[in-house]
DNA sequence: TTTTCCCGCCACTGG
DNA sequence: CCAGTGGCGGGAAAA
């Protein structure tokens, strides 16, 4: 039993395809690279099988991508084994459409009894078209047990980043989500531990949207507890498309500007910072393919054996992290408002502009009467 | 230890 | 029946 501390992993050999290890099969790894495989001009049908050639990896992890980006508009379901891409173009459409649901679903929610402080905003009940809840007969309904549909990873998507565009808040822990995000607050037969098994998908959403700079893992300032920090589709139009030639990573903390896009746009300009740009496909300018683009003599994706080749190093994470300084309550309340000035939203939609007073302005309550309570204490 | 989360079995769906 | 989908959770790597 004399510890035996794992092996540390070095990566000081970049060339050791030879321990295996998680992270080159991450989703959001597979994410990367299948949006830097699809992400390009020309590109308007996918092939399931394609994909999962290319990308060698099962079918199985394809469905999970592409559900989840179908979720936020970046792939439509055209047919049996298509999918349409649609680009990040079609993201701040999605969001859009997806925070009006939110608002509306929370319309029907009554606020009557208690606001306090929740820290989630749970949403409930989906019931996204489809009848009205029928009741317990066997009829001929549906539904029954097959809420297939109800638990599928996009509605799971879905719902998570509404509650985000909903809330007040941008960084969200781990268990409020999963929380708010289960089933739903009723259910007095057995609320289970199911959120464990939620939590799992909780984990392979955020792995795919944080490979998109959508959303990033972090954790509460002042707990441990693991959170996720919604940044927005500002976050995306990430910099890593050209395979990360060690060339433009400029890796500045830079708040005041962007984080680590390369909008057209240098200058702040005023208000109106339309993105442009968003005809086709937005970045990627920087189209530097890769030198002689790995000829297609990968076809050997057997079942066995052969099942890395690297397509290139991408350093996906490493962004730009908060480098806020972990200060206490207060303090950060002026970083707060101080992000909140500099950062100028790039919603696609003038209407959003005002609406992020509005969140700006619930932040700070937000973290007001956290901070008042007493402390970022919760229940753990 | 707990948190993160990959793998792939196998139920389900539409022919 | 078959093939395309994709819940779901075991259990092992990572913190």
């Amino acid at each position: 039993m004399s510890s035996s501390p794992p092996p540390p992993s070095r990566e000081s050999d970049p060339k050791n395809p030879y321990f295996y290890s998680r992270k080159d099969k991450s989703l959001g790894l597979l994410c990367s690279n299948f949006l830097k495989l699809y992400n390009r001009d020309g590109v308007d049908t996918i092939g399931l099988d394609d994909a999962a050639n290319r990308l060698g990896v099962e079918r199985r992890r394809i469905y999970d991508i592409v559900n989840i980006l179908e979720s936020i508009g970046v792939l439509t379901k055209k047919g049996k084994n298509q999918y349409s891409w649609k680009g990040f173009g079609g993201i701040p459409q999605a969001l859009d459409k997806l925070k009006e649901e939110a608002a509306r679903e929370d319309l029907s929610m009554d606020g009557s009894c208690s606001n306090s402080a929740n820290v989630s905003s749970e949403n409930h009940c989906a019931g996204s078209s489809d009848s009205k809840t029928d009741r317990r007969d066997k009829t001929s309904v549906p539904s029954k047990v097959d809420n297939r549909k109800e638990k599928s990873l996009g509605l799971l998507t879905q719902n998570f980043v509404k509650l985000f565009l909903s809330a007040k808040v941008n960084l969200i822990s781990l268990d409020n989500a999963a929380t708010a995000l289960l089933g739903d607050v009723h259910d007095p037969t057995a609320m289970k531990n199911n959120s464990a098994a939620k939590v799992r998908r909780l984990y392979d959403i955020a792995n795919v949207f944080s490979s998109m700079n959508l959303l990033e893992k972090t954790h509460h300032p002042e707990s441990r507890k693991p959170a996720f920090r919604w940044l927005g589709f500002k976050g995306s139009l990430m910099n890593a498309t050209a395979t990360g030639f060690s060339l433009n990573e400029s890796k500045k903390r830079a708040f005041g500007t962007e984080i680590t896009n390369i909008l057209p746009k240098k200058h702040k300009s005023d208000s109106s910072l339309d993105w442009d740009s968003n005809k086709g496909d937005m970045l990627m300018h920087t189209a530097h393919d890769l030198k002689s683009e790995h000829s297609d003599s990968l076809e050997l994706q057997g079942k066995h054996g052969s099942k890395n080749f690297v397509f290139g190093p991408f350093a996906p994470a490493s962004l730009s992290k908060v480098g806020d300084s972990e200060n206490k309550d207060g303090r950060q309340l002026k970083d707060l408002e101080d992000l909140a000035s500099t950062y100028r939203p790039q919603y696609s939609n003038q209407a959003l502009n005002d609406l992020f007073d509005h969140y700006v302005s619930a932040w700070k309550s937000w973290f007001v009467e956290v901070a008042g309570k007493k402390e970022i204490r919760e229940v753990s």
